[in-house]
Formats: C-alpha cells, sequence, structure tokens
DNA sequence: TTGTATT
C-alpha cells in the first residue's frame, strides 16, 4: 500500500507534463467520457459489476493524477468497474475527486475501510476520502414515510397494507419512549419503483381510525432535509433570517462592508488628488453611515449633518476632514499604501470596477448592496460624477477555473459574515486586484458557510495590499483576518 | 480556522 502511495507521488511531476486528461483539444464537448475504460483489448474480462454494486465517492485527489494514476490504488481492493476523475464541464479541469464503483461490492467495503481518512495523498492537506456517492441512496430513495396511521396498527398490520406493490425490507412503527405508537412508520422497499407504486396507491387512499386526516405515504426526507429542517426550525426559533433585524435585511453585513469600502477607497483616492474634496466629503458620510449602522442605527444619513447647503468639511483639508477609524475597526480609513505605490493606482491599475453590477437581478445580495450605495451617491451629485468616471464598467465576468495563485498570492479569510459566499468574497477583494478565485468553504450538511475562506490573486503585490486593507476590517461585530494562506507542506516536517 | 470536490 505504502509503495504504491509513494510510487504515485514519484509519477506526479511526469504525469503532471504530460497532461493526458482526455479531453483533447476541446475541453467540455465530452467532460465525461474518459473514464476508465472497461478492459480493452482483453476481452476475456467482460467487466459485469454486481447488482448492489456501491458507486463510491473519492475525493482529495491530487489534481495532477488521472484515471490511470489511480488505477494501481484502487486496484488492490478489487477488479474495478469503472473510475472517473471528475472535470470542470466547461474547462475540463480536474476537480479533485472522481467515482468508483468495482465490480463487486465487497471490494467497495475494501476499499473504504482500508483507504478513507486513512491516507493523505502526496500534496495534499487532508485524507483521502472514500465513501459511497450522494448519488447512492442510503436506502432512501426507497425508503417510505406512512403518516396518519392508527396508533395501534402494528409492524404486521402495516405490512399486509403495503406488501401488494413490492418486496418490504423493512417496516418499523416509530413510537415514543413509552412504547406506544406515534401513528406514523417507515417502509422500505427493495426498490424504488415500489416504493413509488406504494405512494401512488397509498397516499391520501383512505382515513384510518382515530387519525385525523388521511393516510400519508412519502418518501422519508434524506438526511440532508432532516438536517437542513432542524437548522431551519432552530434558525427561526432564534429570529434569525428576521428581515427586520437588520438595517439592510439579511445583507446587511455586506452592505456595511461596501460602505465602508467604498468609504475607504474614497477616502485614499481622495489623499492622492484624484478627487475633489466633495469626494472627501461623502467618503466621511460614508464611514459615519457604515458606523451608525453597525451601532444598529437608522441608516438614513442622507441629510448632511450641519444643515445647510455646504457640507461640513469642504473647505478643509481632505485628509483632516475624514473621521479617522470607524470607531474600533482597526482600518485606518487611508489604506493602501504598500509597496510604495499611491493607493489609487494600487486600486485602479487593474481597471477593475470595485462593485461591478454583473447580471443584476433583483434577489442579488452584490446587487442590493451595490443599489444602497447608488442610492446614497445619488444624493450627492457632484461627488458621484467623479467617482462614476473612477469606477468604468464592470468586468466582464470571468468563469472562476483557477483554484490557487502562485505562491504570495493566495490568501486566507476568516470571520466572514455567514452570508458571504464565494461572490460576495470576491467582490470585497476586486478592488486590490485580478481576483482568480474566490471560495467560501461550506458545511456540505447545513450549506451554511462555515465563514472563512480562500482568494486568489495573479500577483503577490495585490495580495499584500489586500492584506494591508481588509486584514482586520471590521464587519458586524467580527474583524475579518486576511493572511497569506498557509503553504500545503506547513505542519509536515519532512 | 487553510482549497469540501458528488457525473
Amino acid at each position: 500500500m505504502y509503495i504504491k502511495m509513494a510510487t504515485l507521488a514519484n509519477g506526479q511531476a511526469d504525469n503532471a507534463s504530460l497532461s493526458t486528461n482526455g479531453l483533447g483539444s476541446s475541453p467540455g464537448s465530452a467532460g465525461h467520457m474518459n473514464g476508465l475504460s472497461h478492459s480493452p483489448g482483453n476481452p476475456s474480462t467482460i467487466p459485469m459489476k454486481d447488482h448492489d454494486a456501491i458507486k463510491l465517492f473519492i475525493g482529495q485527489i491530487p489534481r495532477n493524477l488521472d484515471e490511470k494514476d489511480l488505477k494501481p490504488l484502487f486496484e488492490e481492493f478489487g477488479k474495478i468497474y469503472e473510475l472517473t476523475v471528475l472535470k470542470d464541464r466547461f474547462t475540463g479541469m480536474h476537480k479533485g475527486c472522481a467515482f468508483l464503483t468495482y465490480c463487486e461490492r465487497e471490494s467497495a467495503l475494501k476499499a473504504q475501510s482500508a483507504l478513507h481518512e486513512q491516507k493523505t495523498l502526496p500534496g495534499m492537506n487532508r485524507p483521502i476520502q472514500v465513501k459511497p456517492a450522494d448519488s447512492e441512496s442510503r436506502g432512501e430513495d426507497r425508503k417510505l414515510f406512512v403518516g396518519m396511521l392508527n396508533k395501534q396498527q402494528s409492524e404486521d398490520d402495516v405490512r399486509r397494507l403495503f406488501e401488494a406493490f413490492g418486496n418490504i425490507e423493512e417496516c418499523t412503527i416509530l413510537r415514543g419512549p413509552d412504547g406506544n405508537s406515534k401513528g406514523c412508520a417507515f417502509v422500505k422497499y427493495s426498490s424504488h419503483a415500489e416504493a413509488q407504486a406504494a405512494i401512488n396507491a397509498l397516499h391520501g387512499s383512505q382515513t384510518m381510525p382515530g387519525a385525523s386526516s388521511s393516510l400519508v405515504v412519502k418518501f422519508a426526507d434524506t438526511d440532508k432535509e432532516r438536517t437542513m429542517r432542524r437548522m431551519q426550525q432552530m434558525a427561526g426559533q432564534m429570529g434569525m433570517f428576521n428581515p427586520m433585524a437588520i438595517p439592510f435585511g439579511a445583507y446587511g453585513a455586506y452592505a456595511q462592508a461596501l460602505m465602508q469600502q467604498q468609504a475607504a477607497l474614497m477616502a485614499s483616492v481622495a489623499q492622492g488628488g484624484y478627487l475633489n474634496p466633495m469626494a472627501a466629503f461623502a467618503a466621511a458620510q460614508m464611514q459615519q453611515m457604515a458606523a451608525l449602522n453597525m451601532n444598529g442605527l437608522a441608516a438614513a444619513p442622507m441629510t448632511p449633518t450641519s444643515g445647510g447647503s455646504t457640507p461640513p468639511g469642504i473647505t478643509a483639508p481632505a485628509v483632516p476632514s475624514i473621521p479617522s477609524p470607524i470607531g474600533v475597526n482597526g482600518f485606518t480609513g487611508l489604506p493602501p499604501q504598500a509597496n510604495g505605490q499611491p493607493a489609487a493606482e494600487a486600486v485602479f491599475a487593474n481597471g477593475i470596477h470595485p462593485y461591478p453590477a454583473q447580471s443584476p437581478t433583483a434577489a442579488d445580495p452584490l446587487q442590493q448592496a451595490y443599489a444602497g450605495v447608488q442610492q446614497y451617491a445619488a444624493a450627492y451629485p457632484a461627488a458621484y460624477g467623479q467617482i462614476s468616471q473612477a469606477f468604468p464598467q464592470p468586468p466582464p465576468m470571468i468563469p472562476q477555473q483557477q483554484r490557487e495563485g502562485p505562491e504570495g498570492c493566495n490568501l486566507f479569510i476568516y470571520h466572514l459574515p455567514q452570508e458571504f459566499g464565494d461572490a460576495e468574497l470576491m467582490q470585497m477583494f476586486l478592488p486590490f486586484g485580478n481576483v482568480i478565485s474566490s471560495k467560501v468553504f461550506v458545511d456540505r450538511a447545513t450549506n451554511q458557510s462555515k465563514c472563512f475562506g480562500f482568494v486568489s490573486f495573479d500577483n503577490p503585490a495585490s495580495a499584500q495590499t489586500a492584506i494591508q486593507a481588509m486584514n482586520g476590517f471590521q464587519i458586524g461585530m467580527k474583524r475579518l483576518k486576511v493572511q497569506l494562506k498557509r503553504p500545503k507542506d506547513a505542519n509536515r516536517p519532512y
């Protein structure tokens, strides 16, 4: 086993340079036809898989290993029926995982117990994953939930009711601690079709004596659905997701972040002499706005604070007029001076619009947040005119294909707002350079953000600028932690 | 709290 792994490690460079992914010159056209062939040229072994074979999901695969590299590793446990590395459907890029089906169910079980979380493939931080693919119903697609039973009905009664539609593998009445029926049951058939037939025939078909409504027959919740349901219930109880709780609705934190960022940018631009004092004033207003919102106060500082038609501070030097750091956020308001380059240049050199309104939809949180900024800016036409020129067109959305940038270009970000996804993360870091990828980690069971993620730039200077500007940036009650991503081999002394 | 990816 170990020797095989070493072989793989040594083979990496060759594989990478040859890069034969089987897709030829038109990635995307034949994305999934490159699985391990079924023993071509070896007619004596016509591959057949058991009826009860399990498709395995293989995770944590180095992206430079393809089917032929993986094959030897998995053949240890039995004859392989099919092995397919997952590739991006458009770019053909290796997704770092694969599907594997052995001819025999037993092989899959052996491979899973021998490999899952047991070994780490070269270059990976985490151990290999070997487990039944999500598509392998863990019986859930042939398992029924039966509700509105009579509490007197036994397993046998239920079996009798359902046996006409197929082979029943399992039948369980749900009971409370006292052993009394809860009036519902699980019935598992041998196949999905049988289960479906039972639903069609029995759901709502009759009302059991003592039941408040007609018989319920439906597919049982999957684990995922159960978890989601639980999470939603909890969230409901805790008053989360209540739009009124946050000034800007569910995306309040992001709107605030946008404003802070906008304010910072404007401030730095003003300092660099690119904008007139009016812009500085607007920047100051935005900072106040962001600060106000963070205190949970009304978000309507559309009225200049000191009345009159001349905003305060307009005749004063731009920089001193800007309220220094928004209270607690640890952000100077005059950030990116890294590399001896004026901030404004660092920010705009790439010609990227900091807040692009790409494919606007009403439901898009970015769009909502951006609309808020625009609305605010509209109150100050002079300043906004300047800003509009500074931030030209939205850039075309570059498809995310690359995962990591070069060394020194990859940031690890922690304490992200719960509602941030990949897109929001990217938006937040676009002002500092070319973001080639952004990834927020999501708990697969709950779909909730784990509040950390990665952003990759195409050059180290952008990454440094972003660290300078965004590390310690306060959003709500939290401050972002922004630092260089730990290199792959950290934690590995040898 | 460091790239988690499910045809």
